[in-house]
DNA sequence: ACAAAATTTTTTATTGAATAAAAAAATTTA
DNA sequence: TAAATTTTTTTATTCAATAAAAAATTTTGT
């Protein structure tokens, strides 16, 4: 049972990220105006503040939304039963750059982690973060799969291990990301060298 | 043999960083102006601009300036003879929170983070993640210290590990900033946890 | 030492992000 | 349907960033 008014202002944000979206791909994040976006949306650009914030924060609110389908693409596609924790390491991060590049290119990714690491607390950044857990919370999962299979200890704490190696996996996301002549595979053979490294410091 | 333009560029230059670094601390990096640092350096706004491309490149200058002693201080007060790897990686982890804090808040910090990530490969950044790879591998030559002394085996190839150790500790690091009420202490928890998860995977 | 050449800074002007306040328009409610 | 409420738009301002022309200063060649 939802207002006229709910049912525009919902509209009125799809219409503004969705004419984001395209300007943002066709242009890129620093030559779109935030004029051209409200007047592709059929807005002023004053509503486009009032809904997102900023630039940025209309940007985000894409990225949300695509991050989104990431989560319940991951989901689905990463093996129930991997091999190892280092195949199942490989193809989350090769996912996850895969679903990177084929929604926006590196210069905006780029804005992206700015946006968020610069944010302050706000809506945005609140559900940018809890999206973020949620990717982590997969790995975990799949950690204790792992576990199940006999594949891994069951002694070593799932969730721990999980945000640990989230984290390095996101680290080397950004790095994919900040420089344009890094290729998915360079990433992933200095994923590996990480993950060689740091498993073979507990073997006695 | 410096020509006389060439030191009064680095007059400038310095009264341009040492003005700034005054004013963030003062009002915060959003209510400096590059007018404001401008007009305490005696030089015309456009001249900033000009040495620095952006306000974030005068306090990315500012940073990278304070990494530099950073570096020398990590080298000095790291133990040369780490009782373990763990408590390596949660000294060097403390010893970059402290310096950070001891120089900035972390708002501001955030701006630095979001510089980095978006400024394009410019002078400043590429100096910037020299300093961070020469930050990254002080703690590899600490791991081959720990190597030679048997406290770590020295089949693992301590350039990957510290590399790999370096990303997770700065993506702990940018957390720390990211999050007002995180403590440093919170931060050395987590990492030790992470730490703990890590190393016990590779245990049989 | 001085005038011409080269470099650097400043002035001036423009675009666009971000923000605030008042005015206008639309929806909701009674 | 008219009053009350909410939302958007208009209007105005500050500041970052950039570009081009003008002014000032240093360097160079004689």
């Amino acid at each position: 049972m939802s207002s006229l008014r709910a049912r525009q202002k919902e509209d009125r944000r799809n219409r503004i990220v969705t004419s984001a979206k395209t300007l943002f791909r066709q242009q890129g994040f620093e030559k779109t105006t935030i004029e051209g976006i409200a007047e592709a949306a059929g807005v002023s650009g004053v509503t486009v503040h009032n809904y997102y914030g900023t630039k940025a924060g209309v940007l985000l609110a894409l990225v949300i939304e695509s991050d989104k389908l990431l989560i319940e693409k991951l989901e689905s596609t990463l093996p129930k039963e991997p091999a190892s924790l280092t195949d199942l390491m490989l193809q989350f991060a090769r996912d996850i750059m895969d679903h990177a590049i084929a929604n926006l290119d590196k210069v905006i990714w780029r804005q992206v982690i700015a946006a968020v690491t610069t944010g302050g607390v706000t809506q945005l950044t609140r559900a940018y973060f809890k999206l973020d857990q949620q990717l982590a919370f997969v790995l975990v999962r799949r950690i204790e799969r792992l576990q199940q299979a006999g594949k891994l200890s069951p002694d070593i704490d799932a969730s721990h291990l999980g945000k640990a190696l989230f984290h390095l996996q996101n680290a080397r996301f950004i790095q994919f990301i900040s420089a344009d002549e890094l290729s998915r595979d360079e990433i992933e053979q200095r994923l590996r060298n990480d993950l060689a490294a740091l498993f073979a410091v507990g073997s006695v």
